[in-house]
DNA sequence: CCCCAGGATTGTA
DNA sequence: TACAATCATGGG
């Protein structure tokens, strides 16, 4: 077991894990365990720091998925020291986020997951596909599953995939997993540039430009990249004044504004709208 | 009964 | 090109 030590200054788990852009994490004692592919980490807070309890061959795993080498107060500064209230308000609320580089399969089939749905509902949907296709492992007393590998996935059916709440998007998952069949290979989109590689996640049945956007800068570690969804085009027409219609194009403009920082500004901005927003008496507790 | 959720696809003009 | 209807499902 291996343990990584780092200043809680500005990595909050529990905000970074709670702002919709990773779904499989749970409360485990004094913090959360959070999955990823087939690995697994014990996180808590303890005075200035936040503990991240691993197998030692993952330490480098972990240390990379929370980002750990990046300087976030360049990126929080840039943020508070802007003119616009809205980004400097919702970057103090946040400070403690940090955009996760998690697995980018595992995010196309999560964000597919996504549309038109809610977290908790997204949550346990993905959960019941590892619980379904994964592997069984234990980890600090507590079971857990991994990630299903695609020899798994390719023994799912349309009706076993309905099975886990999927709905309409059972027929989008099965098909991605056809297409993996037939040798897509998503991780080899990783040296392509930004725009080359949304174009192809474009061409899989069930992505759009929001789902797209968000496999980009959760699994690509494209930070150049601004995913609206419903809760980010309520910042843009309340708190930006904004006009334009296409959440396409809205998208755009705040790329062409925020440049590299755009993804972290798009978690702030998301994470602070969905906590005080005029409908936040009906929030999704998770 | 309604509306909504980290939207995308399809059909229509 | 720009909208509107439709898509399962569970919760408020």
């Amino acid at each position: 077991m291996e343990q990584i030590k780092y200043s809680n200054q500005f990595f909050n788990i529990k905000d970074t894990l709670e702002c919709g852009q990773i779904f499989r994490f749970k409360p485990f004692k004094q913090g959360f365990l959070v999955i990823s592919k087939c690995k697994i980490a014990y996180c808590y807070e303890e005075k200035d720091f936040v503990n991240i309890i691993c197998e030692k061959q993952d330490k480098e795993y972990f240390t990379n998925f929370f980002d750990l080498e990046r300087e976030y107060a360049l990126i929080f500064n840039s943020a508070r020291n802007s003119n616009i209230e809205i980004l400097k308000t919702a970057a103090e609320s946040g400070k403690g986020i940090r955009i996760l580089k998690q697995d980018a399969l595992e995010m196309l089939f999560s964000f597919i997951i996504s549309q038109n749905n809610n977290i908790p509902r997204i949550k346990g949907s993905i959960e019941k596909l590892c619980a379904l296709f994964g592997e069984k492992k234990t980890f600090l007393g507590e079971e857990y599953y991994t990630f299903p590998n695609l020899s798994s996935l390719k023994t799912s059916s349309i009706e076993s995939l309905k099975s886990i709440g999927l709905g309409y998007r059972a027929e989008y998952i099965y098909n991605l997993i056809k297409l993996l069949d037939e040798g897509l290979d998503i991780n080899g989109y990783a040296n392509l540039q930004t725009e080359d590689l949304k174009n192809q996640l474009l061409t899989i049945k069930g992505v759009g430009p929001k789902v797209a956007d968000c496999v980009l800068l959760f699994g690509f570690n494209r930070s150049d990249t601004f995913p609206v969804d419903t809760w980010i085009e309520k910042v843009y027409k309340e708190d930006f004044n904004g006009k334009i219609k296409r959440r396409e194009e809205q998208a755009k403009w705040f790329v062409s504004e925020f440049k590299e920082n755009a993804g972290y500004f798009q978690q702030y901005l998301f994470a602070y709208k969905r906590l005080n927003g005029k409908n936040n008496n009906k929030i999704d507790k998770w």
